[in-house]
DNA sequence: TCTTGCGTTGACGCCGACGTCAACCCGTAC
DNA sequence: GTACGGGTTGACGTCGGCGTCAACGCAAGA
């Protein structure tokens, strides 16, 4: 099959192909007009590329996958260096994920102190007799 | 004060400070020289900005914080507009945090499937009388 | 006087994974 | 003949947040 069939089968575009052959990801053969040619063991490739593209890897980290399909194993993942990138990726989002929810309680501490203030200036302003506002773009509007 | 002095005691660089100049978030004073010039007001305004960086905020979501400082408020998010970052920054952080978490966790998933793939065909090679080594490349190096 | 050290503006580089053009070729259907 | 729907290569654009020159000005100290 040519590139536009292989693209349109696995969901994604020219372009993408053509860029990761120039990555060496994923070479094609030619035919006698000098059009990219494939078969359905490249489609496999390919779905593998997407499938570790959808999960975040980089392109980089799919090559494993790629070369152990492609030395005709069964899986992706068959080889010691498929799981070398699962654990390092593995490592990755649970030091991302420690960060972001660090932060995330970060900022929800900051907005429950921020709303309290603010709750409190709002409370204040109602009391008869209370303090002026004293400031026109005091956070109350 | 002038540009360098501020970015040493901010912590940054003279560049960053010129480009927050650019997208209009960090306006300069400008002496006889036309050197830039600073203020502590400003190293306060810098210091609210290189904070919420730091937590993973664009420099646009800055900018309400920023501004509500400028306007004269004691804190940065004592204006409705920074509680609105704050919440859409926490939405945004769950949102990915669990798309992270699932994702972490199937990949988990896969490697421990692999695993026990390899496991099993390393037990089967040494079962006397076993199957034969299919391929050299047979992901038990 | 000359160097040093600070400042200025402008412009290009970087990172990844492509999108989007331009200019061309080629086979087929009308 | 010609329009159309594929394909080809090459090159520049995108996104954010700066880094890193280049070429210049200007004041103070040896």
């Amino acid at each position: 099959m040519r590139i536009g069939e292989l693209a349109a089968r696995a969901g994604t575009t020219t372009r993408t192909l053509r860029y990761y052959e120039s990555r060496g990801l994923l070479p094609a053969r030619r035919d006698a007009q000098g059009h990219r040619t494939y078969d359905e063991g490249d489609l496999r490739l390919l779905a593998q590329i997407r499938t570790l593209r959808d999960f975040g890897f980089d392109l980089e980290e799919t090559r494993p996958f790629v070369e152990c399909l492609r030395a005709g194993h069964p899986e992706g993942d068959s080889c010691p260096a498929s799981l070398v990138v699962y654990r390092h990726k593995l490592a990755e989002l649970d030091a991302l994920i420690g960060q972001l929810s660090a932060v995330r309680e970060t900022v929800a501490g900051q907005l429950a102190r921020a709303e309290r203030a603010r709750d409190e200036l709002a409370a204040e302003a109602l009391v008869p007799g209370g303090p002026e506002p004293v400031c026109e773009l005091g956070g109350r509007q």
